[in-house]
DNA sequence: CGGCGCCTTGAACCAAGTCAAGCTCTGTGG
DNA sequence: CCACAGAGCTTGACTTGGTTCAAGGCGCCG
Protein backbone atom coordinates (compact mmCIF):
# COMPACT_ATOMS: atom_id res chain seq x y z
CA UNK A 1 0.00 0.00 0.00
CA UNK A 2 2.85 2.56 1.17
CA UNK A 3 4.27 4.31 -2.23
CA UNK A 4 8.29 4.29 -1.75
CA UNK A 5 10.48 6.94 -2.60
CA UNK A 6 13.41 4.99 -2.71
CA UNK A 7 17.00 5.40 -3.84
CA UNK A 8 16.31 4.60 -7.49
CA UNK A 9 13.13 7.48 -7.78
CA UNK A 10 15.53 9.68 -6.19
CA UNK A 11 17.67 9.42 -9.08
CA UNK A 12 14.97 11.02 -11.35
CA UNK A 13 15.30 13.99 -9.11
CA UNK A 14 18.14 16.40 -10.90
CA UNK A 15 19.56 18.94 -8.68
CA UNK A 16 20.24 21.90 -11.47
CA UNK A 17 19.89 25.31 -9.96
CA UNK A 18 16.55 26.81 -10.27
CA UNK A 19 15.86 29.15 -12.92
CA UNK A 20 14.56 33.01 -11.80
CA UNK A 21 11.54 33.23 -9.15
CA UNK A 22 8.11 33.40 -10.63
CA UNK A 23 5.77 33.98 -8.45
CA UNK A 24 4.28 30.39 -7.44
CA UNK A 25 6.20 28.50 -4.72
CA UNK A 26 6.71 25.96 -6.93
CA UNK A 27 6.58 28.12 -9.75
CA UNK A 28 10.36 28.37 -9.88
CA UNK A 29 11.63 25.27 -9.06
CA UNK A 30 8.69 22.90 -10.39
CA UNK A 31 10.72 22.12 -13.37
CA UNK A 32 13.35 20.36 -11.21
CA UNK A 33 10.33 18.01 -10.00
CA UNK A 34 9.03 14.69 -10.48
CA UNK A 35 5.91 13.38 -11.09
CA UNK A 36 4.32 10.54 -9.77
CA UNK A 37 1.24 8.29 -9.27
CA UNK A 38 -0.49 6.70 -6.07
CA UNK A 39 -3.85 4.47 -6.44
CA UNK A 40 -6.84 5.68 -4.43
CA UNK A 41 -6.08 5.05 -0.61
CA UNK A 42 -2.31 4.40 -1.28
CA UNK A 43 -0.46 6.51 1.72
CA UNK A 44 1.64 9.77 0.09
CA UNK A 45 3.54 10.05 3.27
CA UNK A 46 3.31 9.06 6.78
CA UNK A 47 3.71 10.61 10.00
CA UNK A 48 7.35 10.49 11.33
CA UNK A 49 8.52 9.81 8.15
CA UNK A 50 11.49 12.02 7.55
CA UNK A 51 9.50 15.46 5.51
CA UNK A 52 12.47 15.25 2.99
CA UNK A 53 9.83 15.81 -0.36
CA UNK A 54 7.13 18.68 -0.73
CA UNK A 55 4.11 17.52 -3.17
CA UNK A 56 2.09 19.50 -5.44
CA UNK A 57 -1.13 17.74 -6.46
CA UNK A 58 -1.94 17.65 -10.17
CA UNK A 59 -4.97 15.62 -10.25
CA UNK A 60 -7.40 13.86 -7.88
CA UNK A 61 -8.10 14.54 -3.87
CA UNK A 62 -6.05 13.40 -1.01
CA UNK A 63 -6.39 14.15 2.57
CA UNK A 64 -4.30 14.47 5.72
CA UNK A 65 -4.73 12.68 8.81
CA UNK A 66 -3.25 12.09 12.38
CA UNK A 67 -4.93 9.11 14.90
CA UNK A 68 -5.35 9.52 17.85
CA UNK A 69 -4.03 7.02 20.42
CA UNK A 70 -7.52 5.65 20.83
CA UNK A 71 -7.59 5.10 16.81
CA UNK A 72 -10.25 7.76 16.40
CA UNK A 73 -8.61 9.93 13.01
CA UNK A 74 -8.65 13.48 12.47
CA UNK A 75 -8.86 14.94 9.06
CA UNK A 76 -6.47 17.99 9.19
CA UNK A 77 -7.21 19.23 5.22
CA UNK A 78 -8.04 17.66 1.54
CA UNK A 79 -6.33 18.70 -0.82
CA UNK A 80 -7.42 19.47 -4.49
CA UNK A 81 -5.62 20.08 -7.74
CA UNK A 82 -2.66 22.96 -7.33
CA UNK A 83 -2.34 22.63 -3.90
CA UNK A 84 0.76 22.17 -2.38
CA UNK A 85 1.47 19.53 0.44
CA UNK A 86 3.99 17.80 2.66
CA UNK A 87 6.28 20.99 3.81
CA UNK A 88 7.09 20.71 6.88
CA UNK A 89 9.86 22.78 8.96
CA UNK A 90 11.02 20.03 10.91
CA UNK A 91 12.42 16.98 10.21
CA UNK A 92 9.80 14.49 9.61
CA UNK A 93 5.89 14.42 9.10
CA UNK A 94 3.69 15.60 11.54
CA UNK A 95 0.83 14.36 9.72
CA UNK A 96 0.16 11.24 6.96
CA UNK A 97 -1.38 11.96 3.64
CA UNK A 98 -3.13 9.54 1.67
CA UNK A 99 -4.97 9.58 -1.86
CA UNK A 100 -8.42 9.95 -1.75
CA UNK A 101 -8.95 9.14 -5.50
CA UNK A 102 -6.12 7.75 -8.01
CA UNK A 103 -3.92 11.04 -7.70
CA UNK A 104 -1.16 12.39 -9.82
CA UNK A 105 1.38 14.90 -8.13
CA UNK A 106 4.60 16.59 -8.65
CA UNK A 107 7.87 15.67 -6.40
CA UNK A 108 9.87 18.17 -5.08
CA UNK A 109 12.68 17.74 -2.54
CA UNK A 110 12.36 19.49 0.51
CA UNK A 111 16.15 20.51 0.33
CA UNK A 112 15.72 21.69 -3.58
CA UNK A 113 13.12 24.31 -1.90
CA UNK A 114 14.92 25.37 1.00
CA UNK A 115 18.17 26.10 -0.97
CA UNK A 116 16.13 27.96 -3.23
CA UNK A 117 15.03 30.47 -0.35
CA UNK A 118 18.25 31.28 0.82
CA UNK A 119 19.08 32.28 -2.88
CA UNK A 120 16.02 33.67 -4.20
CA UNK A 121 13.92 35.78 -1.18
CA UNK A 122 10.60 35.31 -3.42
CA UNK A 123 10.67 31.83 -2.72
CA UNK A 124 11.63 32.60 0.50
CA UNK A 125 8.35 34.98 0.89
CA UNK A 126 6.08 32.46 -0.73
CA UNK A 127 7.10 29.62 1.90
CA UNK A 128 6.23 31.83 4.43
CA UNK A 129 2.93 32.94 3.25
CA UNK A 130 2.41 29.12 2.28
CA UNK A 131 2.37 28.25 5.77
CA UNK A 132 1.07 31.73 6.73
CA UNK A 133 -2.52 30.55 4.60
CA UNK A 134 -1.85 26.82 6.29
CA UNK A 135 -2.08 28.65 9.76
CA UNK A 136 -4.79 30.30 8.84
CA UNK A 137 -6.86 27.18 7.56
CA UNK A 138 -5.52 25.86 11.09
CA UNK A 139 -7.11 27.93 13.16
CA UNK A 140 -10.44 28.44 11.08
CA UNK A 141 -10.80 24.44 11.60
CA UNK A 142 -9.86 24.53 15.14
CA UNK A 143 -12.74 26.94 15.30
CA UNK A 144 -15.50 25.23 13.39
CA UNK A 145 -14.66 21.78 15.92
CA UNK A 146 -16.12 24.14 19.25
CA UNK A 147 -19.20 24.96 17.31
CA UNK A 148 -22.65 22.98 16.98
CA UNK A 149 -22.74 20.36 14.30
CA UNK A 150 -25.02 22.51 11.98
CA UNK A 151 -22.78 24.95 12.04
CA UNK A 152 -19.91 22.72 11.34
CA UNK A 153 -21.65 21.32 8.67
CA UNK A 154 -22.84 24.39 6.96
CA UNK A 155 -19.19 26.18 7.11
CA UNK A 156 -17.96 22.83 5.74
CA UNK A 157 -20.29 23.13 2.66
CA UNK A 158 -19.87 26.92 2.06
CA UNK A 159 -16.19 26.19 2.44
CA UNK A 160 -16.43 23.25 -0.20
CA UNK A 161 -18.57 25.60 -2.14
CA UNK A 162 -15.84 28.42 -2.34
CA UNK A 163 -13.74 25.85 -4.77
CA UNK A 164 -16.87 25.56 -7.24
CA UNK A 165 -19.18 27.83 -9.57
CA UNK A 166 -22.73 27.67 -9.14
CA UNK A 167 -24.49 26.08 -6.27
CA UNK A 168 -24.06 22.49 -6.74
CA UNK A 169 -21.39 20.73 -5.19
CA UNK A 170 -19.52 17.60 -5.96
CA UNK A 171 -18.41 15.63 -2.78
CA UNK A 172 -15.29 13.82 -3.27
CA UNK A 173 -15.14 12.50 0.30
CA UNK A 174 -17.27 9.74 1.81
CA UNK A 175 -19.24 10.95 5.18
CA UNK A 176 -16.77 9.24 7.04
CA UNK A 177 -14.09 11.53 5.75
CA UNK A 178 -16.57 14.39 6.67
CA UNK A 179 -17.24 13.38 10.29
CA UNK A 180 -13.72 12.42 10.69
CA UNK A 181 -12.74 16.57 9.43
CA UNK A 182 -15.52 18.02 11.51
CA UNK A 183 -15.10 16.10 14.68
CA UNK A 184 -18.44 14.22 14.52
CA UNK A 185 -19.53 10.50 13.66
CA UNK A 186 -21.24 9.84 10.34
CA UNK A 187 -24.33 9.38 11.79
CA UNK A 188 -24.96 12.85 12.61
CA UNK A 189 -23.44 14.33 9.30
CA UNK A 190 -25.82 12.34 7.37
CA UNK A 191 -28.65 13.45 9.95
CA UNK A 192 -27.50 17.15 9.42
CA UNK A 193 -27.75 16.99 5.57
CA UNK A 194 -31.11 15.57 5.59
CA UNK A 195 -32.12 18.40 7.99
CA UNK A 196 -30.88 21.10 6.07
CA UNK A 197 -32.90 19.14 3.14
CA UNK A 198 -36.50 19.04 4.80
CA UNK A 199 -35.78 22.84 5.64
CA UNK A 200 -35.07 23.52 2.42
CA UNK A 201 -31.54 24.73 2.80
CA UNK A 202 -29.82 22.49 0.05
CA UNK A 203 -30.71 19.43 -1.91
CA UNK A 204 -29.20 16.12 -2.21
CA UNK A 205 -30.02 14.61 -5.72
CA UNK A 206 -27.59 11.58 -4.92
CA UNK A 207 -25.03 11.23 -1.91
CA UNK A 208 -22.33 12.69 -3.27
CA UNK A 209 -23.83 15.60 -4.70
CA UNK A 210 -24.95 18.49 -2.66
CA UNK A 211 -27.04 21.75 -4.31
CA UNK A 212 -27.24 24.90 -1.80
CA UNK A 213 -30.60 26.46 -2.37
CA UNK A 214 -30.78 28.98 0.52
CA UNK A 215 -26.93 30.09 1.14
CA UNK A 216 -27.65 32.65 3.63
CA UNK A 217 -29.55 29.81 5.86
CA UNK A 218 -25.96 28.51 6.24
CA UNK A 219 -24.11 31.56 6.76
CA UNK A 220 -26.54 32.23 9.54
CA UNK A 221 -25.05 29.06 11.09
CA UNK A 222 -21.73 30.02 10.05
CA UNK A 223 -20.55 31.35 13.26
CA UNK B 1 -9.22 50.66 27.22
CA UNK B 2 -7.51 49.94 23.97
CA UNK B 3 -4.34 51.01 23.88
CA UNK B 4 -3.14 52.95 20.59
CA UNK B 5 -0.14 53.14 18.11
CA UNK B 6 -0.02 56.68 17.10
CA UNK B 7 1.82 58.89 14.97
CA UNK B 8 3.53 59.92 18.08
CA UNK B 9 4.50 56.41 19.32
CA UNK B 10 5.75 55.71 15.79
CA UNK B 11 8.09 58.15 16.21
CA UNK B 12 9.46 56.07 18.47
CA UNK B 13 10.24 53.32 16.27
CA UNK B 14 14.06 53.97 14.20
CA UNK B 15 14.52 52.76 10.71
CA UNK B 16 18.04 52.31 10.65
CA UNK B 17 19.20 49.21 8.64
CA UNK B 18 19.52 45.80 10.51
CA UNK B 19 22.87 44.56 12.25
CA UNK B 20 24.08 41.43 11.17
CA UNK B 21 21.72 38.16 11.51
CA UNK B 22 21.62 36.42 14.52
CA UNK B 23 19.84 33.20 15.54
CA UNK B 24 16.36 34.57 16.72
CA UNK B 25 13.78 36.30 14.20
CA UNK B 26 13.89 39.17 16.84
CA UNK B 27 17.37 39.37 17.73
CA UNK B 28 18.83 40.66 14.62
CA UNK B 29 15.87 43.30 14.33
CA UNK B 30 15.11 43.62 17.79
CA UNK B 31 17.28 46.80 18.74
CA UNK B 32 14.79 48.06 16.15
CA UNK B 33 11.76 47.84 18.27
CA UNK B 34 10.33 50.14 20.80
CA UNK B 35 9.01 48.81 24.64
CA UNK B 36 5.62 49.48 25.58
CA UNK B 37 3.48 48.46 28.62
CA UNK B 38 -0.29 47.08 28.62
CA UNK B 39 -2.55 47.57 31.85
CA UNK B 40 -4.60 43.81 32.68
CA UNK B 41 -7.02 43.24 30.24
CA UNK B 42 -5.54 45.88 27.65
CA UNK B 43 -5.96 45.17 23.84
CA UNK B 44 -2.55 44.80 22.26
CA UNK B 45 -4.52 44.53 18.60
CA UNK B 46 -7.93 43.71 17.68
CA UNK B 47 -9.78 41.79 14.77
CA UNK B 48 -9.62 43.17 11.37
CA UNK B 49 -7.06 45.87 12.95
CA UNK B 50 -3.73 46.17 10.43
CA UNK B 51 -1.14 43.73 11.50
CA UNK B 52 1.31 46.38 10.88
CA UNK B 53 3.48 45.52 14.09
CA UNK B 54 5.00 42.44 15.52
CA UNK B 55 5.27 41.62 19.12
CA UNK B 56 7.57 40.00 21.27
CA UNK B 57 6.51 39.63 25.40
CA UNK B 58 9.08 40.78 27.62
CA UNK B 59 6.95 40.05 30.97
CA UNK B 60 3.31 39.21 31.94
CA UNK B 61 1.00 37.10 30.32
CA UNK B 62 -1.12 37.45 26.99
CA UNK B 63 -3.98 35.57 25.05
CA UNK B 64 -5.35 35.56 21.93
CA UNK B 65 -8.69 34.69 20.95
CA UNK B 66 -11.25 35.34 18.51
CA UNK B 67 -15.15 35.52 19.03
CA UNK B 68 -17.68 33.53 17.53
CA UNK B 69 -20.92 35.08 16.01
CA UNK B 70 -22.92 33.51 19.24
CA UNK B 71 -20.33 35.36 21.64
CA UNK B 72 -18.59 32.83 21.95
CA UNK B 73 -14.91 32.98 22.88
CA UNK B 74 -12.21 30.72 21.87
CA UNK B 75 -9.11 31.22 22.63
CA UNK B 76 -6.05 30.40 20.38
CA UNK B 77 -2.72 30.71 22.08
CA UNK B 78 -1.14 31.52 25.46
CA UNK B 79 1.64 33.84 25.44
CA UNK B 80 4.55 33.81 28.00
CA UNK B 81 7.71 36.01 28.13
CA UNK B 82 9.84 35.47 24.97
CA UNK B 83 7.15 34.69 22.63
CA UNK B 84 6.49 36.28 19.47
CA UNK B 85 2.77 37.06 18.96
CA UNK B 86 0.85 39.43 16.15
CA UNK B 87 2.88 37.93 12.51
CA UNK B 88 0.36 37.50 10.20
CA UNK B 89 1.09 37.46 6.24
CA UNK B 90 -2.55 39.10 5.70
CA UNK B 91 -2.71 42.45 5.97
CA UNK B 92 -5.44 42.47 9.41
CA UNK B 93 -5.03 40.82 12.33
CA UNK B 94 -6.95 37.26 12.37
CA UNK B 95 -7.57 37.39 16.10
CA UNK B 96 -7.50 39.74 18.98
CA UNK B 97 -4.62 39.81 21.77
CA UNK B 98 -4.83 40.69 24.98
CA UNK B 99 -3.05 41.70 28.13
CA UNK B 100 -3.78 39.00 30.85
CA UNK B 101 -1.50 40.89 33.37
CA UNK B 102 0.46 44.31 33.36
CA UNK B 103 2.32 43.34 30.44
CA UNK B 104 5.75 44.60 28.68
CA UNK B 105 6.21 43.70 25.20
CA UNK B 106 8.63 44.74 22.45
CA UNK B 107 7.19 46.08 19.10
CA UNK B 108 8.55 46.10 15.88
CA UNK B 109 7.14 47.13 12.58
CA UNK B 110 6.35 44.08 11.02
CA UNK B 111 7.66 46.23 7.55
CA UNK B 112 10.81 46.00 8.71
CA UNK B 113 10.78 42.59 9.79
CA UNK B 114 9.85 41.41 5.97
CA UNK B 115 12.29 44.29 4.59
CA UNK B 116 15.19 42.57 7.14
CA UNK B 117 13.79 38.91 5.19
CA UNK B 118 14.40 40.20 2.08
CA UNK B 119 17.80 41.09 2.51
CA UNK B 120 19.09 38.46 4.86
CA UNK B 121 18.13 34.95 4.08
CA UNK B 122 18.65 34.02 7.82
CA UNK B 123 15.55 36.00 9.27
CA UNK B 124 13.83 34.77 6.53
CA UNK B 125 14.58 31.89 7.57
CA UNK B 126 13.03 32.13 10.98
CA UNK B 127 10.04 33.76 9.51
CA UNK B 128 9.57 30.97 8.49
CA UNK B 129 10.46 28.30 10.97
CA UNK B 130 8.15 30.82 13.48
CA UNK B 131 4.84 30.19 11.44
CA UNK B 132 5.55 26.69 11.05
CA UNK B 133 5.82 26.59 14.96
CA UNK B 134 2.22 28.47 14.72
CA UNK B 135 1.54 26.13 12.73
CA UNK B 136 1.96 22.90 14.53
CA UNK B 137 0.51 24.00 17.66
CA UNK B 138 -2.84 25.25 16.21
CA UNK B 139 -2.92 22.00 14.46
CA UNK B 140 -2.17 20.46 18.12
CA UNK B 141 -4.61 22.32 19.60
CA UNK B 142 -7.82 21.22 16.96
CA UNK B 143 -6.81 17.93 17.73
CA UNK B 144 -7.15 18.85 21.45
CA UNK B 145 -10.66 19.87 20.64
CA UNK B 146 -11.79 16.36 19.54
CA UNK B 147 -10.82 14.72 22.72
CA UNK B 148 -12.98 14.92 25.98
CA UNK B 149 -13.11 17.15 28.74
CA UNK B 150 -10.81 14.54 30.65
CA UNK B 151 -8.16 14.54 27.84
CA UNK B 152 -7.94 17.93 26.77
CA UNK B 153 -7.30 19.08 30.58
CA UNK B 154 -4.83 16.60 31.14
CA UNK B 155 -3.11 17.61 27.65
CA UNK B 156 -3.61 21.16 28.78
CA UNK B 157 -1.89 20.63 32.17
CA UNK B 158 1.16 18.79 30.88
CA UNK B 159 1.95 21.38 28.33
CA UNK B 160 2.31 24.05 30.83
CA UNK B 161 4.22 21.40 32.19
CA UNK B 162 7.19 21.59 30.12
CA UNK B 163 7.55 25.45 30.58
CA UNK B 164 8.16 24.87 34.03
CA UNK B 165 11.08 22.76 36.03
CA UNK B 166 9.45 20.29 38.64
CA UNK B 167 6.39 19.40 39.23
CA UNK B 168 4.34 22.51 40.73
CA UNK B 169 2.48 24.84 37.69
CA UNK B 170 0.79 27.39 38.26
CA UNK B 171 -1.95 28.89 36.63
CA UNK B 172 -1.47 32.43 35.04
CA UNK B 173 -5.29 32.27 33.54
CA UNK B 174 -9.16 32.11 35.15
CA UNK B 175 -11.10 28.28 34.70
CA UNK B 176 -13.09 31.07 31.90
CA UNK B 177 -9.29 31.13 30.13
CA UNK B 178 -9.01 27.56 30.43
CA UNK B 179 -12.34 26.85 29.05
CA UNK B 180 -12.11 29.16 26.76
CA UNK B 181 -9.07 27.38 25.08
CA UNK B 182 -10.15 23.69 25.79
CA UNK B 183 -13.80 24.68 24.22
CA UNK B 184 -15.56 23.33 27.18
CA UNK B 185 -17.67 25.31 30.13
CA UNK B 186 -15.92 26.66 33.66
CA UNK B 187 -17.76 24.07 35.36
CA UNK B 188 -16.71 20.94 33.26
CA UNK B 189 -12.83 22.67 33.78
CA UNK B 190 -13.81 22.57 37.60
CA UNK B 191 -15.09 19.28 37.61
CA UNK B 192 -12.60 17.73 35.43
CA UNK B 193 -9.56 19.12 38.13
CA UNK B 194 -11.18 17.82 40.97
CA UNK B 195 -11.69 14.97 39.85
CA UNK B 196 -7.94 14.34 38.67
CA UNK B 197 -7.40 15.21 42.48
CA UNK B 198 -9.53 12.95 43.73
CA UNK B 199 -7.68 10.32 41.76
CA UNK B 200 -4.77 11.17 42.87
CA UNK B 201 -2.79 12.45 39.77
CA UNK B 202 -2.68 16.22 40.76
CA UNK B 203 -3.35 18.38 44.07
CA UNK B 204 -4.80 21.61 44.19
CA UNK B 205 -2.61 23.48 46.63
CA UNK B 206 -5.18 26.59 45.93
CA UNK B 207 -7.16 27.63 42.62
CA UNK B 208 -4.15 28.85 40.61
CA UNK B 209 -1.60 25.87 41.46
CA UNK B 210 -1.37 22.44 40.55
CA UNK B 211 1.05 20.17 41.48
CA UNK B 212 1.31 17.01 39.09
CA UNK B 213 1.30 14.27 41.19
CA UNK B 214 0.77 10.91 38.64
CA UNK B 215 2.21 12.36 35.07
CA UNK B 216 1.51 8.93 34.11
CA UNK B 217 -2.08 8.92 34.60
CA UNK B 218 -2.26 12.33 32.69
CA UNK B 219 -0.39 11.00 29.80
CA UNK B 220 -2.41 8.19 29.12
CA UNK B 221 -5.31 10.24 28.75
CA UNK B 222 -3.04 12.80 26.65
CA UNK B 223 -4.29 10.88 23.57
C1' DC C 1 -29.66 -10.36 -9.97
C1' DG C 2 -27.08 -10.79 -5.88
C1' DG C 3 -23.67 -9.05 -2.75
C1' DC C 4 -21.26 -5.50 -0.59
C1' DG C 5 -20.10 -0.67 0.60
C1' DC C 6 -21.99 3.29 1.88
C1' DC C 7 -25.59 5.89 3.59
C1' DT C 8 -29.84 6.78 6.31
C1' DT C 9 -32.96 6.24 10.08
C1' DG C 10 -34.58 4.98 14.73
C1' DA C 11 -34.19 4.34 19.73
C1' DA C 12 -31.59 4.38 23.92
C1' DC C 13 -27.86 6.29 26.30
C1' DC C 14 -24.34 9.41 28.12
C1' DA C 15 -20.87 13.20 28.43
C1' DA C 16 -20.97 17.75 28.75
C1' DG C 17 -23.88 21.85 29.12
C1' DT C 18 -27.15 24.65 31.77
C1' DC C 19 -29.10 26.50 35.76
C1' DA C 20 -28.78 27.45 40.45
C1' DA C 21 -26.74 27.60 44.97
C1' DG C 22 -23.11 28.03 47.98
C1' DC C 23 -18.23 28.43 49.09
C1' DT C 24 -13.51 30.75 49.35
C1' DC C 25 -10.51 33.81 48.64
C1' DT C 26 -9.02 38.84 48.48
C1' DG C 27 -9.16 43.42 48.99
C1' DT C 28 -11.44 47.49 51.39
C1' DG C 29 -13.26 50.46 54.66
C1' DG C 30 -14.86 51.10 59.32
C1' DC D 1 -8.40 43.82 63.26
C1' DC D 2 -12.69 42.48 61.71
C1' DA D 3 -16.91 42.87 58.63
C1' DC D 4 -18.31 42.91 54.33
C1' DA D 5 -18.64 42.85 49.28
C1' DG D 6 -17.54 40.96 45.07
C1' DA D 7 -15.28 38.02 41.90
C1' DG D 8 -13.93 33.57 40.94
C1' DC D 9 -14.39 28.77 41.86
C1' DT D 10 -16.86 24.50 43.16
C1' DT D 11 -20.71 21.50 43.60
C1' DG D 12 -25.33 19.57 42.78
C1' DA D 13 -29.49 18.51 40.02
C1' DC D 14 -31.35 18.45 35.70
C1' DT D 15 -31.37 18.80 30.52
C1' DT D 16 -29.76 18.00 25.98
C1' DG D 17 -26.99 17.44 21.67
C1' DG D 18 -24.49 14.12 19.86
C1' DT D 19 -22.93 9.27 20.18
C1' DT D 20 -23.81 4.47 20.21
C1' DC D 21 -25.97 0.48 18.82
C1' DA D 22 -28.87 -1.71 15.63
C1' DA D 23 -31.59 -2.21 11.57
C1' DG D 24 -32.75 -1.31 6.98
C1' DG D 25 -32.32 1.01 2.29
C1' DC D 26 -29.92 2.33 -1.81
C1' DG D 27 -26.83 2.04 -5.56
C1' DC D 28 -23.15 0.11 -8.03
C1' DC D 29 -20.47 -3.46 -10.10
C1' DG D 30 -19.44 -8.18 -11.11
Amino acid sequence: MRAQLNARSLALLPSQPAPPASHSLFGSIELMGASMTFKKGAEIYGENEPADYVYKLISGTARSYQILNDGRRQIQDFYFPGDIFGLEAGPEHASSTEAMSDVSVLVVRRSAILSAATRDSDVASQLWAYTSRELHHARNHAMLLVKTAQERVASFLLQLAERCTGNAVELPMSRQDIADYLGLTIETVSRTLTQFQDEAAIELPSSRRVVLRNRLALNNLNA
